[in-house]
DNA sequence: CGTCTACTTGAACAACATCAACTAGAGTGG
DNA sequence: CCACTCTAGTTGATGTTGTTCAAGTAGACG
């Protein structure tokens, strides 16, 4: 059995943020509906360069979006969960690349259905650019995480993070290893790893191995985390 | 007289990427058609936390946006030069400020009309949708360049950024000060300093004051860019 | 029980930050 | 037009944080 719980709907798939394109009645063309895929543990669900023709929501695992330089570094800009969408593109092409962290449940909606379709809808495209201006957000605000926060900050941040979407917020299971966590912060898997070390020795956390973290004083964490 | 040159219309205001709601026929609404504003060195044009009402076109100058943490560190998310539109938000309030780098003319549409005018218009949500996708782009690469280069290879992809987004590729006027530069590539503004001395050294580049910058070697740039 | 991968921990090192002094250039007022 | 001032930028010396290299530990799986 695998170490973590599994990633199936603890925020059910298509939730708030959805754009609600599985909720449909039968009426609905079947352009409309998605197309379900899974993958297993690492596998790519789109490469960086290839073309970009769907978007996905994440029904059951994680995904993680990441951007690989030519002599190895790597640099993840977001991990999704059940119920996010991910995949949108300016251009014709993916810039990023995205991988099932573990075993992973997606449905693919073609980009160009959704808009065809959404052209009908009022209220559709609103909701694809809600869906599109939070992912910015997070984005802007990782940002601001790796370009101007301590290690300890950093890692403060992340837990803060996966708190605020899980379901239980006070004890959070980590569903990737410590080198994606790094890479998501800016940082080395060995610094990750102290840090992790340095917010138990603070009282802030307690380990039950090392992807069940327990956050026992989240003002402390709040405190590392600085913003 | 200013050391650098004006950042008047060098793309033009309403260019390729625009929205292009200037250029409706008279036809149109007043509720569809911008407002022109005016803003000073340092000025603000929205501040963190402020109700998030308008997106904003500029017409000539530079803008920053940005966020500050209480202890005075600062992340500069990007800088937005004639034609470009910023100010997108998910919620109900902006996340980070927007200042005016230099003197800087914007015209400022209203959310609500844009969106209900939208709604009429099949290409432009479509259109808005780019915009914003195209926002999330940039700000996924200045996370990898953040996040994963040296302190070398942030100055350099920051002179070639601002070399594509110039008039003349070979000259680059820079309209911001040293600081601004650090806070948007998340070192100091001494590192920079320093950086800018390193790229000078190698030939890739020509200093003629602290503004203006002559790209004497693309290739080298490029290299020490890394990706 | 053995092996593999993920994780942890330690010691030495490098890159960037910090602190400080100095320089250049723009604007101001005599 | 020149001297003064103010801010922006540069450069040097030192310090700190996080990286790198290395060795060892802990679970998971066969």
């Amino acid at each position: 059995m695998l170490q973590h719980a599994d990633f199936s709907p603890s925020l059910h798939p298509f939730a708030k943020s959805d754009i609600r394109l599985g909720h449909r009645p039968e009426t609905a063309t079947s352009v409309l509906s998605g197309m379900p895929m899974t993958y297993s543990r690492g596998a790519e669900i789109y490469g960086e360069g290839e073309a970009f023709n769907h978007i996905y929501q994440v029904v059951s695992g994680v995904v993680r979006i990441a951007k690989l330089l030519p002599d190895g570094r790597r640099q993840i800009s977001g991990f999704y969960l059940p119920g996010d969408i991910f995949g949108f593109e300016a251009g014709e092409i993916h810039h990023f690349s995205a991988e099932a962290v573990v075993q992973t449940k997606v449905i693919a909606f073609r980009w160009q259905s959704l808009i065809a379709t959404g052209a009908r809808s009022i209220g559709f495209f609103h909701e694809l650019l809600n869906v599109v201006m939070k992912d910015l957000r997070h984005t802007q605000a990782q940002l601001l995480v790796v370009g101007r926060k301590s290690a300890l900050e950093r890692v403060a941040a992340f837990l803060l993070e996966m708190s605020e979407r899980s379901a239980s917020p006070d004890l959070v299971e980590l569903p990737m290893p410590r080198h994606d966590i790094a890479d998501y912060l800016g940082l080395t898997l060995e610094t990750v790893s102290r840090m992790f070390a340095e917010l138990k020795d603070l009282g802030a956390i307690a380990l039950d191995g090392a992807r069940r973290v327990q956050l026992l004083d989240q003002d402390r964490l709040v405190g590392a985390r600085t913003n």
